[in-house]
RNA sequence: GGGCGCGUAGCUCAGCGGGAGAGCGCUCGCUUCACACGCGAGAGGUCGCAGGUUCGAACCCUGCCGCGCCCA
């Protein structure tokens, strides 16, 4: 590294990569497959979508995962971290297809085979994009074990999946209303859908009855799809239909007779309490619809204009036929009324088109075998989610799982291994012989894939050393948004073909919101590009940043905590300077002995112990924003701030320097998970330690150098000099001007050299009248300072002081008069109180 | 409509039964021999509102107001 008399600040530009390239060629990240999983720990990413650049979820994800993968390799726990990416077959296909478009060409002019190669060209020079991204946040991932979720041995364990599910007759394919998205030409699961608030117009249309005595109204937002309606519907409970039910209606425009049939669905103040029934486009229709053996008809298309069934509307678009069927409405003297109305409707998550609910032949897969044991997984603590109030939502939604549509009109995928062949259906491992089979063209949806992530990852089927080494992967950290989309169903599948569950703990973290409180999002303009901050600030500042955010609660992105780990970084980095360039670098590389230590020395061990324990415990109860926060108050507030300036009078000898180089050494490896990069270069120029940082032992506790009395000492010495600095303050004396003083205080006697030192008081210079007495611990200090002091200034603030120690007495009176407080409160704070009102006492006699 | 969560200093957030905290911002002062990405000292809050429980409530309970997310 540079030379540290020279470089007053940390660099992270011109030290990270270098940094980077140590740790790979290290082989640290790459974890021999050894050992079993119960010994080893193991982290499978959430494989990040192969056409996606990083943002700020991942960095937040990958800080987090980091923290733990480097907390345990330092435990010497052999530790994997597993990577990889999915291949996000819609995403991906789309992505291709827009620069085919460029081109001037398309998929369809390429063909399946050609368009598919294509696809894998572009994955090949741009899949690694977002991988170099997270070795830019420094995750200590196996990089040399990148797995892909089309990878040859991967595409092996989903089809024995499917294979296996089929087999079981969990796997079959079925007529079924499902999302269809018009803009990527594909049913999509309602996982993939969003809901947004939309104002469409709600129509009334009357339908006569086929008895010509009457009519019945009926309410709609999307009259374009009567013309596939089956039947009316109305509540059994609501009088004003009762004497209809079993009646028919003639279908305006098509002049079809529906009957009118009695169902517990229909609300009878919403409208006139009468909903035309339309299974083929309708989920709640559809429901009502197979519940009523009715006829499922189809009147929009998969591309989006209306069919043969419309009649004089096919070949319409929806929107057209909407028009087209409302003007003939009214010409009919059938539309009864029309409203603005405010509801949400359905959008692909993906396309951003609205949803076409659509009847269509596709893939099914059943749910409720696979989601009991998944449930009861986390009831009975085999799985933990943290926090704890996220378990609720996946109970919930396992509890109410419906069939997951898992086919997808797409080329780029995992090709179902399906095969036609007249009435004949083939499923195995092995294509079919025989001429004439035609295999299936859907592919499966992504998340059938990911779901296997954590054990097809690591070559399941086959019972390869790494499953052996690694699975159950010990922690799984993601977002909320996807709890069910993929946790759920990780679960399930590990269940369901490995026995075990796939992850101990499920560690859902915050979402970081623009600093507007929006969403951060590309399509919003409100998305902030993690490498952007990264090369301002650097990856120390950033993942210390972002891990200082996670607390339990969605944030905002503050860029005050970047730069809160920026300075750290900093600190950091001049802390080790200013013991570097002072210590002697022969000192012993263990710490002196108790005996041998003053009383700072003992106080700054005993702290920095309680440190060390107490930032382990909260990586291991994923109280990250803790463990931050925790370390930057030891760095500043009690090893910048008072431990290095306590020393600074001293002579550095032996002691001292082992002394000081211990604490360093301890505290970069405190450090390291949070801000690897800059304890990593200090590690490198510190006496006394071997190797990389990255690979060294995190420091163990020794209850031995725990101090109470070290810690009560200089505790007093710290209250002292901090009240003195605010007398000084106040009595406006310049900061550089030594003032007599006399020390009174019985408990802080033997370190009166440290307080008055840093307080910038003089024994000797004690003379003439005392102008002031301060009140610190156990005593009091007199000053005598002529004429350094602003007396007048000194007069205001003295004034102002004496009021509130008057008020706090008053209120510690009050409290020990209260005779509730004083027999009902414990008696440790009744003494506690009492104590309280005597210090103040003398505090307020003192001034 | 159901569920979950949040309203604490100008901003972003900790604290979740016994003296209101941090970072940033602000004010004053400092070339104090590691760091001006620094050091020291300050100002700034009836802890959303109203009730209740308790000797004691930012913290527990109820209601209301405002905001967010998830599921219908």
């Amino acid at each position: 590294m540079a030379d540290l008399s020279e470089q007053k600040r940390f660099d992270p530009a011109t030290a990270e990569p270098a940094i980077m390239e140590r740790w790979l060629e290290s082989g640290l990240f790459h974890a021999p497959a050894t050992g079993s999983a119960a010994e080893n720990y193991s982290i499978a990413i959430p494989p990040p979508n192969v056409t996606g650049a990083l943002h700020m979820g991942h960095a937040l994800n990958g800080s987090i995962q980091d923290v733990l993968i480097r907390y345990h390799r330092m435990l010497g726990t052999n530790t994997e971290w597993i990577l990889g990416t999915d291949h996000a077959g819609i995403a991906t296909q789309t992505q291709v297809e827009k620069r085919l478009v460029e081109e001037g060409s398309s998929r369809e002019d390429l063909g399946r085979e050609a368009f598919v190669e294509r696809v894998w060209d572009w994955r090949r020079e741009y899949g690694g994009t977002i991988i170099d991204q997270f070795a830019r946040l420094g995750a200590s991932c196996d990089y040399g074990r990148e797995r892909f979720t089309l990878d040859e041995g991967y595409e092996r364990a989903v089809r024995q999946v499917f294979c296996d599910l089929y087999a079981e007759g969990l796997i079959y394919r079925d007529n079924y209303l499902v999302n269809w998205d018009p803009g990527s030409r594909s049913a999509i699961s309602d996982l993939e859908v969003e809901e947004r608030e939309v104002t469409d117009t709600l129509y009334s249309i009357a339908y006569p009855l086929a008895d010509g005595e009457g009519e019945v109204v009926v309410a709609t937002v999307r009259p374009e799809t009567m013309l596939a309606d089956t039947a009316v519907a109305v509540n059994p409970s609501d009088e004003r239909y009762a004497g209809l039910v079993g009646k028919k209606v003639v279908l305006p425009l098509s002049g079809r007779e529906l009957e009118i049939i009695a169902d517990d669905y229909v609300k009878t103040d919403f409208g006139t309490g009468a909903l035309k029934i339309t299974p083929g486009h309708d989920p709640n229709d559809f429901e009502i619809g197979r519940r009523h053996g009715l006829e499922e008809l189809t009147a929009i298309g998969e591309d989006g204009r209306m069919t043969e069934l419309a009649g004089d509307f096919a070949g319409l678009t929806v929107a057209e036929a909407q028009e087209a069927v409302v003007a003939a409405l009214r010409g009919q003297g059938l539309l009864r009324s029309e409203e603005p109305y405010p509801h949400t409707v359905p959008f692909s998550h993906r396309s951003g088109e609205r949803i076409e609910p659509l009847i269509s032949l596709q893939w099914f897969m059943r749910m409720d075998e696979l989601a009991p044991p998944a449930i009861e997984a986390v009831r009975d603590g085999r799985v933990r989610i943290h926090p704890e109030s996220q378990a609720r939502r996946y109970h919930e939604w396992l509890e109410n799982i419906r069939p997951w549509c898992i086919s997808r009109q797409l080329w780029w995928g995992h090709r179902l291994p399906v095969w036609y062949r007249d009435g004949e259906t083939w499923v195995g491992m092995e294509d079919p012989e025989g001429e004439g089979w035609v295999r299936e063209e859907d592919v499966l949806d992504t998340w059938f894939s990911s779901a296997l992530w954590p054990f097809a990852t690591l070559g399941w089927p086959d019972r390869t050393p790494e499953m052996e080494a690694f699975y159950p992967t010990d922690v799984l950290s993601t977002a909320r948004d996807i709890l069910f989309l993929w946790v759920a169903r990780m679960v399930m599948m590990g269940l369901k073909f490995t026995g075990e569950v796939p992850f101990s703990d499920v560690y859902v973290h915050p979402v970081i919101q623009a600093p507007d409180g929006r969403r951060m999002s590309k399509s919003l303009g409100t998305g902030i590009d993690p490498i952007d901050e990264i090369d301002r600030h650097g990856a120390d500042a950033v993942r210390f940043g972002l891990l200082a955010m996670a607390s339990t609660q969605d944030v905002r992105y503050s860029r005050e905590r970047v730069e809160q780990g920026e300075a750290l970084a900093n600190k950091l980095f001049n802390a080790s300077r200013f013991v570097l360039l002072n210590v002697d670098p022969d000192a012993p590389a263990q710490l002196p002995d108790r005996s041998a230590m003053t009383v700072e020395d003992r106080w700054i061990c005993s702290r920095l112990q309680r440190v060390v324990g107490e930032t382990a415990g909260h990586i291991e109860a994923f109280e990250f924003s803790r463990a931050a926060f925790g370390l930057y108050d030891f760095v500043y507030g009690e090893l910048c701030d008072w431990y290095l300036e306590l020393v600074k009078g001293r002579d550095f000898d032996a002691n001292l320097s082992a002394t000081l180089l211990g604490v360093l050494r301890t505290t970069l490896a405190l450090a390291h998970p949070f801000i690897p990069f800059v304890t990593e270069e200090l590690w490198d120029s510190t006496p006394g330690t071997e190797g990389l940082l990255a690979g060294s032992a995190w420091p163990a506790v020794d209850e031995g150098r725990i101090d109470p009395e070290a810690e009560e000492r200089v505790g007093a010495v710290i209250a002292a000099v901090t009240e003195l600095r605010s007398w000084r303050s106040s009595a406006g004396v310049a900061p550089g001007r030594f003032l007599g003083a006399r020390l009174e205080a019985p408990g802080l006697e033997a370190d009166r050299e440290m307080v008055m030192r840093l307080a910038r008081l003089d024994e000797a210079a004690f003379e003439g009248d005392v102008t002031a007495t301060v009140a610190v611990p156990g005593g009091t200090v007199e000053i005598t300072a002529g004429d350094a002091i602003d007396l007048e200034a000194r007069e205001r603030e003295l004034a102002g002081r004496r009021a509130r120690v008057e008020e706090e007495i008053a209120r510690a009176e009050g409290k020990l008069a209260n005779e509730g407080f004083t027999s009902k409160a414990p008696p440790e704070l009744v003494a506690a109180e009492r104590e309280k009102l005597e210090r103040l006492r003398d505090e307020l006699a003192a001034l």
